[in-house]
DNA sequence: CTTTTATAGTTAGCCTCCTAACTATCCGCC
DNA sequence: GGCGGATAGTTAGGAGGCTAACTATAAAAG
């Protein structure tokens, strides 16, 4: 429920009529935009009040689902410890990994190590930093909630058939590259290697 | 910036991997999912960003737009004030358009008071009722931004052809209507005709 | 006509997001 | 080896969401 929408759309005659006021407005552009905006709060909505109902928030959920990597127990059990990406560990990854603040992110920490989610470790070597680390309870709670948070995802999807998800993500794609592209912010990172798995 | 997600979406085959482990997970459903999420939460911050450029949020964007009606001053200028749906005015009209509380309109409406933007009447008739209505600053604020605003859209939505739009929104009406029907609210208030316009 | 119920709006308190400023630590450079 | 700049994390204050409780008024019930 985050973003205040318009939840009528208008109709496309609006938008023509609009268009004779507004030379900018592009009625099938205008169009798009609004149906994506007003489909993606709609099923956002629904997943955060199913997460709501298991008592927590999508801010939240993203940090554990971050820190909890399945991959990563396997390769601990291997003992192949040091050479693989081990997924986002100080406050700063999961940060950027969640794409919101430092100052966010410490609030975040703060509530889920207040419920004993997670806990904070120096870092022994640079003691500025911090190792944010899961406890057993988020495991369970994570590997509790997971299945109905995943049946949800395929309810939510299910009219659309497998072509149609391609179509979709295609579509999508090519908007959210182009939007990458829109008033670029000054200085572009180098891209990081595909850490999340 | 509304909503923490990943910033970098998983890879198919993590999908495919997520799979073994939880049989709920849906890949193509899953992916979907997470793409028309970040897309809408990429385009949606290029707007958010440009409003606030303008000085004015998202959220006080769209109170503005719903009591901004150039059909109204067309109708009111031919003096056929009656019969003709009017658009939304009071605080409660106004939170049900856009899709939050009332509590939250409240809100909304002190800062645009405060700003010059509203003003509120006492309704003649109940006295319970509160009439919002623009101010002329505000008139010239929208006609001062929206061209703006129009264009962000056009260049957001430009990689896709006018077939390929109307695909995304073919698609995007099936998940909507879809998600209408997930969890269904208790009681289903009854359709309002079609007011904005 | 009075009492109950429903409605409009506000207030209070919480959460999550932001920016800006601050502290502590590390690193490079002289 | 010490000083300035970069970096990690936190704190403080603001905005916009929410729910729940409250006030005032209107409408319905008896």
């Amino acid at each position: 429920m985050p973003l205040l929408l318009l939840k009528d759309l208008p109709r496309y005659e609006c938008l023509l009529e609009g268009a004779k006021e507004f030379p900018d407005l592009d009625p099938s552009a205008c169009e798009a935009f609004l149906h994506l905006l007003r489909t993606s709060d709609e099923v956002f909505s629904l997943v955060e009040e199913d997460l709501t109902v298991h008592g927590i928030s999508h801010g939240r959920f993203g940090v554990l689902m971050l820190l909890w990597n399945p991959a990563q127990r396997r390769i601990d059990a291997a003992h192949a410890v040091g050479d693989c990406p081990t997924g986002p560990r100080t406050p700063a990854e999961l940060a950027d990994a969640a794409g919101v603040t430092r100052a966010t992110m410490t609030g975040l920490i703060d509530t889920l190590e207040r419920d004993g989610f997670v806990r904070r470790e120096p870092d022994p070597k640079d003691r500025r930093m911090m190792s944010v680390l899961l406890t057993e309870k988020a495991e369970r709670f994570l590997v509790g909630i997971l299945p109905a948070h995943f049946k949800l995802m395929t309810r939510i999807m299910a009219p659309l058939s497998e072509s149609e998800r391609k179509t979709l993500v295609r579509l999508l794609t090519k908007v959210l590259e182009n939007a990458g592209e829109i008033s670029v912010p000054a200085i572009e990172p180098a891209p990081r290697p595909p850490l999340t798995c």
